[in-house]
DNA sequence: CAACAGCCTTGACCCAGATCAATACTAGGA
DNA sequence: TCCTAGTATTGATCTGGGTCAAGGCTGTTG
């Protein structure tokens, strides 16, 4: 069925964000009545572990609500997050039964779960739902891709005015808030898992945001209430050549 | 239909890698047919750019042979380099009319060519393509993970141990050589697109290279030649704790 | 063959960010 | 209320890799 012929449904369920997207009315009814049959969720608490990397992982999902991150370890120790898990983010790999990265709930996660094998069959006999995957999957190559460049070329300083623009516009994508005027949200990252993001110490996390406050760039109540006055200026320090960003 | 109901065709068709893959018998011929009247060729010679980013960008295509690579500039010409295809991966987004980066033929570089409006009416019809393409896709995006790894912890050392372990591991796959003993193979890249590669100069990159020689963990003849005596000592290197890795 | 252009190597020096260390803030819990 | 544990800040010092600079190879062109 081509493109143009889909009858576009907007669709506001909270629970269940892969279908977010416009899907085909058609399917809509079927598809909603099957997916009900195989969800269910799970809730973690702030800081628990959602799987550890290599063990068994029997299902796929998306977040609902909460930030869940994704970290590769090495023996030694040293840690990199390679994937922020904002709600409506996609968890898992249809076709692999063992997680590849630690999964971490880093403030109250609750995940609306599929089963991996009647997820899987489901794809194969819903094709938009795969192709829905595949966009989502290929948004987060292009945000991966993003993260490389930051990682392999960026400052200390830019690199921090790179992650508070990501969450302060992700932030507002979900809060539906397009108007101009200062930004305010919350950090829902420790400075470690920040210095994990962002390939730095702790210390130089901690050091930059002291810094970029003390230029007024960013304001600070606490430790993690930020007010961002002026996105333009911290984008200037973040050294993007794109506002528009990868996060659509 | 279920996958097990899949009848297996192994195809080796080196023009068409997005069907090397297994697929549908009674799906191959007619979809042969299809693809064969949508594809066409393209050649580039070594240097030369096959789109910048922000270019419109009309076809998607797979590598057939030699390499590309996908590499973002900043406004001050820091340059990262964010993919790097061999024969057989996959190019281009369906879905979007612009390039995201700059593509480029570091060797002399054919690609076999789908005009992406015809290609994405295709995907919508054969959901195997699809489904093979999301498979492609996780496979690049565990890859970019691996690499943010790599760019945000590793040690310059580590760096170019571990770049050269995936060029010698690739290159091992298509040959289809699986035997114990010394690999041997030809650098595809210059000390420069090395150093775009991993997050580092290309004075670092011949200094490690150089170190590495020294030390007998790798052998080189001339600037490019490179023979790898004992792989497990270099993986050593790479403060890899996987060595299967990620290109299955 | 010389001259040139692209690469590559190596040395000397420097600095951004890591490391080590001390201190401070905050939220529970007894 | 104090104690403790986790988190954050700030200072002092060190160092890996960047920067700048000088040659060295190798292949191509005239």
């Amino acid at each position: 069925m081509p493109m143009q012929d889909m009858h576009l449904v907007h669709h506001e369920c909270g629970d269940c964000p892969i279908r977010h997207r416009a899907v085909c009315a058609r399917c809509e009814a079927d598809e909603l009545s099957r997916l009900e049959q195989i969800k269910y969720y799970r809730s973690y608490q702030a800081g628990q572990t959602v799987v550890w990397s290599g063990d068994r992982m029997d299902f796929v999902a998306s977040v609902v609500s909460g930030i869940a991150t994704l970290t590769q370890t090495m023996e030694d120790g040293r840690r990199q997050m390679v994937g922020l898990l904002l709600p409506s983010d996609f968890v898992g790999r249809p076709g692999r039964s063992t997680a590849a990265y630690d999964v971490t709930a880093t403030t109250d996660l609750v995940m609306c779960c599929f089963r991996k094998k009647p997820f899987e069959d489901m794809m194969l006999s819903t094709p938009h739902i795969g192709q829905r995957l595949l966009e989502m999957t290929l948004d987060e190559l292009d945000a991966a891709r993003e993260w490389m460049l930051l990682l392999g070329r960026k400052t200390a300083r830019e690199k921090i005015a790179s992650l508070l623009a990501i969450i302060a516009r992700r932030d507002a994508t979900l809060k539906l808030k397009t108007a101009k005027g200062p930004l305010v949200f919350d950090l829902p990252l420790t400075r470690e898992e920040m210095a994990d993001y962002l390939g730095l110490t702790l210390e130089t996390v901690s050091r930059q945001i002291s810094a970029l406050r003390r230029e007024g760039i960013i304001l600070l109540d606490g430790k993690r209430h930020v007010t961002i006055p002026d996105f333009d200026l911290l984008l200037e320090e973040a050294g993007d050549d794109s506002d528009g960003g990868v996060l659509g």
